[in-house]
DNA sequence: ACACCGAGTTGACATTTGTCAATTGTCTCG
DNA sequence: CGAGACAATTGACAAATGTCAACTCGGTGT
């Protein structure tokens, strides 16, 4: 059988009627099977006996505990951070922190691995008050598909990037809203397309009373999450509509090699301007950089020399990668710093 | 698949550790048999030739993760409160929160159960700067087992009663150090007898300047945890060396039902002053009353006088308990208020 | 050099868990 | 009131998992 996920996997189950039920599920059997279960340990037929139902329905109930969130199982991301790699990617690019996702032989995509293991971080590290700025992309969206229904509503969410013209499904604002819903957070979208025709007309927008309230809250955020694209392989950015060949061919000609938040970078990771950056709307890489925690999830080979560049200068202070990534990350780092290329510690 | 191949197949000499491995363990395979088992949903096969080992050693290896806490699998608390029977029981006394522990036919003592489902919920409901005052008993200590480690150096645990005279698992001291152990928080203890030979004795101990030190940190606590005691069973604090038959008799006789830290309550929940309390060194059961947050973990069928009496002079905010306690305590609060006997609201 | 030890690993087997088609019970609508 | 539709439940089987005694391997003492 090559159908693996099937224990994680089952279809919407939404309404139950009891009525073998003892009186005793004065609600939930759910629960309770997922208590006697999973806490108390009991096998799924003692479990049938004590409820009285059959073994197969316990499986359901068990099922349907997971998907509910009535049971949670997670690996702790302070684990993955104890792998000697993540380390020695850690020390390399003085992050103060690193997730490396171990290698599954290619069962899953390499953003969807790194969304997980971001979703993990994230929920570990936001702290009641916090705004959380969001980039977009693939992983950003595999993360926010990875993120268990909370509630917390102290948090705030804000779309650090205007939208894109085609709405995809890692569109930045469906990237913003399905994290600060999955989270029940403040969602705060930042209303008005990425790049916008002219300078002129860039002006005009940021100027609109709405967006400067906008922008006052997305300026404060104290946290920042963001994926890195490469401008080789005509990725996300791209593909999405957020910009043209002949909007991205003058960056490339003049060394650009990765996208950060819709900006681009060059070879050492500083920002490159250009024609287009005047009629960008959100944060700029300076603006980003001045968060306190800067979060980037991002991996997979095409993508190693725009990771390389952005933690070269520092616009990560936390890395979520996976194993071939951080591979080849860690020799390159030791290869600049002979090469005297500079870089804060 | 039939492995009357294997055998033969195998090849003799695949060498462990350093050179079959290929460098990817850097540190920890636990670690990654985790992520891919829990994180990716992979068979322990499928993780097995991952990892280039037996399945045997996946299991192995799954264990020690769950062991270290490298991966939890927990029943959210919150899921617990969402069964009937704990609605009516909050409702009833005016809870803000109660859980009912599901029955498990007799698997395991009520006290170990409850502590359980307790571990759960303070875990949830601790905040980075809590001062937790915990009183001692069977339960407390059933649920300082149940804790998981954790990392919480904000947190301070304070002991509210005096130690008692034989150091048993569950004495005062040791309840309140193996929590904060546990949690990783502050541990405050009370060096001191939690009974003392005459109140003169307690005078001159209350005012040494340590232990007015701790006293001061002690009701500071915004939280308390307790259990209750029943008086009949000649159970937890006589068998401890807490207390003695002699002493306890003339509380018994005046009516007192329970023992809430230490401390005698009466049917109606009242404290019980007598001959033993101005020798008592520890929280009065009105100051635990004035602490925004009270946990009281309790159950089982000789305890349930004294949990009404307790609940009903709303010691607790917070009950944890089991499902026939529960049960008992429903019609009690009806017929109490069909009688008058007043509950604030 | 070699017998011994213990930690870690393994294959074979027993037990537990997941799957699925068939069944039962409930509700709706003619 | 009965037929049909639908969801929950089940038993039987297949797959995955846990257990354990035997084994391997690097180190240790004689």
């Amino acid at each position: 059988m090559t159908r693996t996920l099937q224990r994680q996997v089952t279809p919407p189950r939404i309404k139950r009627r009891a009525l073998s039920i003892p009186a005793e599920f004065d609600s939930d059997p759910v629960v309770w099977a997922a208590w006697l279960y999973y806490e108390e340990g009991m096998t799924q037929e003692e479990v049938a006996d004590q409820l009285g139902v059959s073994r197969a329905s316990v499986v359901n109930f068990l099922q349907e505990a997971r998907d509910r969130n009535i049971v949670t199982i997670a690996v702790s991301s302070r684990h993955l951070q104890t792998i000697g790699l993540a380390r020695e990617v850690a020390d390399a690019y003085g992050l103060t922190n690193c997730l490396v996702v171990p290698d599954d032989g290619g069962r899953l995509p390499v953003h969807e691995r790194i969304g997980r293991a971001g979703a993990r971080l994230l929920i570990e590290r936001l702290q009641p008050d916090d705004v959380l700025g969001v980039s977009w992309g693939r992983t950003v969206q595999a993360l926010s598909a990875a993120l268990p229904e909370m509630n917390l509503p102290g948090v705030t969410v804000a779309q650090i990037t205007g939208c894109s013209i085609g709405t995809t499904e890692f569109s930045p604002e469906l990237c913003t809203s399905n994290i600060a819903t999955r989270l029940g957070a403040r969602c705060v979208n930042l209303h008005a397309p990425g790049i916008v025709s002219t300078a002129q007309i860039k002006r005009l927008f940021v100027q609109e009373p709405a967006l400067v309230e906008t922008f006052k809250i997305i300026r404060t955020s104290n946290k920042v999450l963001f994926g890195v694209g490469s401008v080789d392989d005509a990725g996300t950015a791209m593909r999405s509509g957020y910009m043209s060949p002949e909007n991205i061919g003058p960056y490339v000609a003049r060394g650009a090699v990765g996208v950060v938040s819709g900006r681009f970078i060059d070879h050492d990771g500083k920002p490159l301007l250009g024609a287009l950056d005047n009629r960008m709307i959100g944060l700029t890489l300076d603006e980003i950089a001045r968060v306190p925690e800067r979060i980037c999830i991002a991996g997979g080979a095409d993508k190693i020399d725009a990771v390389f560049a952005a933690l070269n200068n520092n616009y990560a202070t936390i890395l979520v990668t996976d194993v071939a990534t951080a591979r080849a990350l860690v020799p390159r780092a030791a290869r600049s710093s002979r090469t005297g290329v500079t870089r804060r510690p």
